[in-house]
DNA sequence: GCTGGCTACGTCAACGTTGACGTAGGAGTT
DNA sequence: AACTCCTACGTCAACGTTGACGTAGCCAGC
């Protein structure tokens, strides 16, 4: 049963009748505002503590002439995603500290998913938005920050203007990470990437290309894969890869799944200590593994933390000109990018 | 500079001006009532469009006599944490479904945090709650149950009455674990768990003392390590309990933190082939691991989905009686948890 | 003693929406 | 022709709160 079943809320006219005053010092009260005597105050608590009293914020927000409902919103691709966890966790942190409170909610990369997330937050009047903008066109986001509702986007440029965002070096790390391994000596050094609507896959390409440049490595197409959502498209694309006639040295997996869904392929064939690989985006167990995952680690908090002062700051009316923050990632590591090549089964490294 | 300065959020009054009609008309139109006849429905869905209308979901429950905000809170413990973030994602996923959000929140096992998480999310009239409640008392959860809003509590159930909750087969699991391990010969089976305060932690020992008994092996106090918060604890305790003169054969770890943390130090030490090792929790990777990981799997999705039907069904008025439910964990055979016991440096066994 | 300024209140309306209720006009019934 | 009934609207007030403004009482200063 209900413990409270056909109760009602009290509310500041309930406080006010009890503490024979009237309502609008209660409101005087409650919110800490001058102009209320020491004596009547404590009249006023002593009342809100006996009824149970709590302000509502939502009558409050609607009355108030700047709105605020001190809630921002959050849409991300999947909550359950450790990276979209350990970022969720830093602005609701951030947020919690300003008394912000976070409606979350997951967009599975899906554009029809997202708007209609988006319009049950901006329904409920969030002050803001941090988001991690699904693949392809952002029409609806756009059509958002149109409105005037203030939006930081995470991991992801905007393809529209005037609107923050905070990313992390994905190119100048992705070049890195291929220039570590072509300094080992590795020649065949295949790419395997999640989609390519998505901006951090095209960067990371783009930095794989440039890498290979920069080391005189020719780039070999068949090498290439793309489109890899998930740890099985990642571990079939893998296992074709291995396939080849003159197959992959090193790998660069642009993902974290898609490191995972590698990995799993190369410990099947017992290859996990002559493949080397090094993966954008860290993970939980990486260094536990063995060879330990070297990989370009993000400053997950620090982007989380990042995006939050943005959007918190231009709720607060900050109008200074957009800002695209980069957050420098680092390479760490651990001991499967460190893995020299040597000739294999098929291989025609030292016969050319 | 925000697209939007000086312009006002567009209300059913201006939309009823556009449309000449009542906003009462324009309130049937939006939400789908009937008694409004198709040409001035055409008129007020142009009417909203042309405006960019969006209906205020805040002012809509403040009104309404149902006074819904559909929105529930969910208040864990740490968002980051892998358990926690899957939980997370199943509990929005349902409340998607039905059109709720949610509003999500850490409490970093803090009383005081939860207290004022819980202050906040009340003060924005959620319709129910989903918590994972801090270990120790529970007054401010109770308190707020006794207030009437719909509560579910997760992974730990309350220490009141009349409050819905979802676990999973702690004690029983816990007590399978150790029989698999005994009945694999070992006789030296040490526990270390999370925070003595937490239910989990409590029910995880029980089951460990159950499963000795059962097994007929004798209980060895030393072998007893708790309150270990957090992979460094769990690492720390793992070193004095292997430097014991007759240290454990195989180990219980009976949180997920605490599972990688005792990892960690077998792998420094070259023992992790030889030291049995069951978790409970899996985590991610844990079947990369080598050997490995053999795990207690709770069903986390399935723990999710239970809470926010429960909490959905509450909000809807049901008003049945309170229901512990109780979602079944798997034992998962990775090989960690196959590890026969034999005797090694130190070890006593032989030689009794 | 009157003015001016200050403090501590109160009154009123409005935020955007919807429940309760009213009404005009047409169709159907007798 | 008078009646009921129904549909398609409109009017009004209220949800809980706060901004704008009013006012009573007090004290200081001349």
């Amino acid at each position: 049963m209900d413990p409270a079943a056909g109760r009602r809320e009290p509310t500041m006219r309930d406080v006010a009748a009890l503490a024979k005053v009237s309502t609008k010092t209660v409101s005087r009260v409650i919110n800490g505002l001058p102009g209320a005597g020491t004596e009547v105050t404590e009249r006023v608590r002593d009342a809100a503590r006996t009824l149970g009293y709590r302000p509502n914020l939502t009558a409050s927000s609607l009355r108030r002439s700047d709105r605020r409902s001190a809630t921002i919103g959050v849409l991300f691709e999947d909550l359950s995603n450790p990276f979209d966890a350990a970022l969720l966790r830093a602005v609701e942190d951030r947020a919690r500290h300003s008394g912000v409170l976070v409606l979350a909610g997951s967009s599975e990369d899906d554009h029809t998913q997202q708007r209609e997330l988006l319009v049950s937050l901006s329904a409920r009047r969030v002050d803001g938005l941090v988001v991690m903008a699904a693949g392809g066109h952002q029409d609806a986001l756009q059509h958002e920050r149109e409105r005037g509702t203030p939006m930081v986007l995470v991991d992801r440029p905007p393809t529209f203007g005037a609107t923050d965002c905070v990313t992390t070096t994905n190119r100048a790390s992705s070049r890195d990470a291929v220039g570590h391994l072509a300094a080992l000596g590795h020649r065949d050094i295949a790419f395997l990437g999640d989609r390519r609507t998505l901006w951090t896959s095209q960067e990371r390409y783009a930095g794989y290309v440039e890498g290979l440049a920069h080391a005189g490595v020719p780039l070999r197409g068949e090498l290439v894969r793309t489109d890899l959502h998930g740890e099985d498209l990642a571990a079939a694309a893998t296992t074709t890869l291995l396939d080849l006639d003159r197959p992959p040295t090193a790998l660069f997996t642009a993902q974290n799944l898609v490191t995972v869904g590698a990995q799993r392929v190369l410990r099947e064939r017992g290859l996990h200590h002559r493949v080397a690989v090094i993966g954008f985006d860290d993970f939980p167990l990486a260094d536990l593994l063995d060879p330990g995952i070297t990989v370009v680690r993000q400053d997950v908090p620090g982007i989380g933390r990042k995006a939050a002062d943005l959007v918190l700051a231009r709720i607060d009316g900050d109008t200074s000109p957009p800002v695209h923050a980069v957050v420098p990632a680092a390479l760490v590591h651990r001991g499967s990018g460190e893995i020299a090549p040597r000739p294999g089964p098929g291989s025609l490294v030292g016969r050319q």
